[in-house]
DNA sequence: CTGTTAGCGCTTTCAC
DNA sequence: GTGAAAGCGCTAACAG
């Protein structure tokens, strides 16, 4: 069906080694040769198969990623950064979107183990489950070198780049207590994943460093999305004997916080102080200011790209390099006491 | 290195063949046979290459999708409903971001070539370039099946989904006019992009036919992006003789546009009348009504590879289908005149 | 410098 | 039902 290298060979009068040779810039061939054979590949515009290659080399340059919601930007910038580092070293990238689904996270390893790709990245949704079989066994057998990012798995050491939610939840948590908080609430994303239970670790940590008994009301499980945390924000704000202070764990449920606020009319920071975490781009620019934790999603993927090459290469000494990334606090004023 | 059919035929005591027969559930295998073959691939985690199975069978299970910009979440929206329809279909997707660059668009159609892919989702940045040699030729060159998405090229008849861009700002022009704004600003992508030349056609039409002039300083050209837009419509709303209505070409241009005017303390709509183009979930969220133009992008991404399906299984009488979507106005009262 | 040859791991006739 | 053998398009010794 499509043209071949014996076809091109044929053509130029040359053996297919030659060909492959001039495709390759491996070995000698005469100049001459080369721009024949170079021409005859020009005129029947003729790109290689990689398939083929892959086979031969028993070497794919393909990695994959897996994310568990491509429509959240914060995963977008993840991908974009990995793309970057990615196609500066040839490797193209299979994307899998779970959508926060166990059985589409474990289908998509599989479906990468069969492509036979050189590595996987890949933020885990359930690294908190730690009695699902399923999984552990997957991610055992793959025998795939696999970098995590921004979401650590419990039950098995892995390498990947990380972010210290727990002092993040802490930091976040403190600096509520020190500006006078002490009734705060967390919304967290779904507690089997590593950065929502971490959160709520620091988060509580930091209660009992400061001796404030921890009220399961005030500790509101989300599912990283705008209208769980719309709902629950709602909620919240209707309780007689409500928090003064919300740590919101995901840009979309501030998204979804936020809403619920503006309907009741609550004022940031006078009525409810906000901390969150994650960037929203929109926010900076409509001049609502949150206080948030900015994990960098963008270096987060270029780094966990830059440490799977390492991998690959053989250039990590240790079995597992695990990277943790301290997240930065941007303040703009509403986690203050008024 | 890794384990392969021969191993699993020679550790069951059958040939290459009835592995392959039961790996694929093709022919006839006595039960005994197949339980036997299906008992030692589970014992040795045997999954079998993906790549051989191409070459052998002269076609792959992945397709191609190319995007300008991964971190928007119109795209992302695209790319998951592609998706969707990909993971049922058992198809993979390769994913390419091009910054809008018109190299990394090529470099992307060629590594797909190269691949071999089934066929490509692409929104192409650079449809209105009709003199741009490299760009048309390689598209003329690749023979693998195109499905454009939301954007279409110029000097060449493609497949695709597309949106009826030039009615979109034909109509969101005249229902300013219709409100009785006359001085009419428009702020649009890249003019080298088919949506942004269209919307500005669409815009054109509309005031000709309301004999209305056309004013250039009324003619902002961005590039989709926040910043610029943000600067643009600074620079628009400091204009002695300022337009009383804006026309906004993408969601970020949008959030770039009302960045600008709440510095300036300008009211939506009563200072400014404003429609914009595609959703931005998080206005609606926080109350900030405006009136836009809504792709439905999910949508797009899932009948685009709907379509891409249909011609690679020859459903298609045409050598091009061509769909065009009508987007829908969502009204929020934005584009008012008080 | 160039050609021959043996794979890479799987599918698919064609025999038996 | 099952196996042998050719072939998918390329790479990589090896020989010359």
């Amino acid at each position: 069906m499509s043209i071949t290298i014996s076809d091109i060979a044929r053509l130029s009068g040359v053996s297919l080694s030659t060909v492959s040779r001039v495709l390759n810039n491996s070995g000698y061939v005469k100049d001459e040769t080369r721009k024949k054979v170079e021409e005859v590949i020009r005129q029947n515009n003729f790109i290689p198969s990689a398939i083929a290659r892959n086979l031969s080399k028993s070497q794919s340059t393909t990695i994959g990623i897996i994310v568990p919601d491509i429509t959240n930007s914060y995963f977008g910038e993840v991908i974009k950064g990995v793309s970057e580092i990615a196609e500066e070293n040839g490797l193209n990238i299979i994307l899998f979107n779970t959508d926060n689904i166990l059985e589409k996270e474990i289908r998509a390893l599989n479906v990468l183990k069969e492509q036979r790709i050189r590595g996987i990245i890949m933020t885990p949704g359930f690294g908190e489950e730690k009695d699902n079989f399923k999984y552990i066994d997957t991610i055992n057998k793959l025998n795939i070198p696999i970098v995590l990012v921004s979401a650590d798995i419990k039950f098995k050491k892995m390498s990947g780049i990380f972010v210290d939610n727990i002092n993040a939840g802490f930091d976040a948590t403190n600096l509520l207590l020190k500006k006078g908080h002490s009734k705060i609430a967390i919304m967290t994303g779904i507690l089997s994943s590593e950065p929502a239970a971490h959160r709520l670790l620091g988060y509580k940590k930091a209660l009992k460093e400061s001796n404030i008994d921890i009220e399961q009301r005030y500790i509101l499980s989300g599912d990283f999305n705008m209208k769980k945390a719309y709902e629950l924000t709602k909620k919240l704000i209707e309780d007689e004997d409500r928090p003064t202070a919300l740590i919101t764990c995901s840009n979309r449920m501030t998204i979804g916080a936020i809403k619920a606020l503006k309907e009741k009319n609550i004022n940031i920071p006078e009525d409810l102080a906000i901390v969150a975490f994650d960037r929203v781009a929109l926010l900076d620019y409509l001049g609502i200011n949150i206080t948030y934790i900015d994990e960098l999603p963008l270096s987060l993927g270029k780094k966990s790209m830059n440490l799977l090459l390492d991998i690959l290469n053989n250039n990590i000494s240790e079995k597992e390099k695990r990277i943790i990334v301290k997240p930065r606090i941007i303040f703009k004023g509403s986690e203050e006491k008024i």
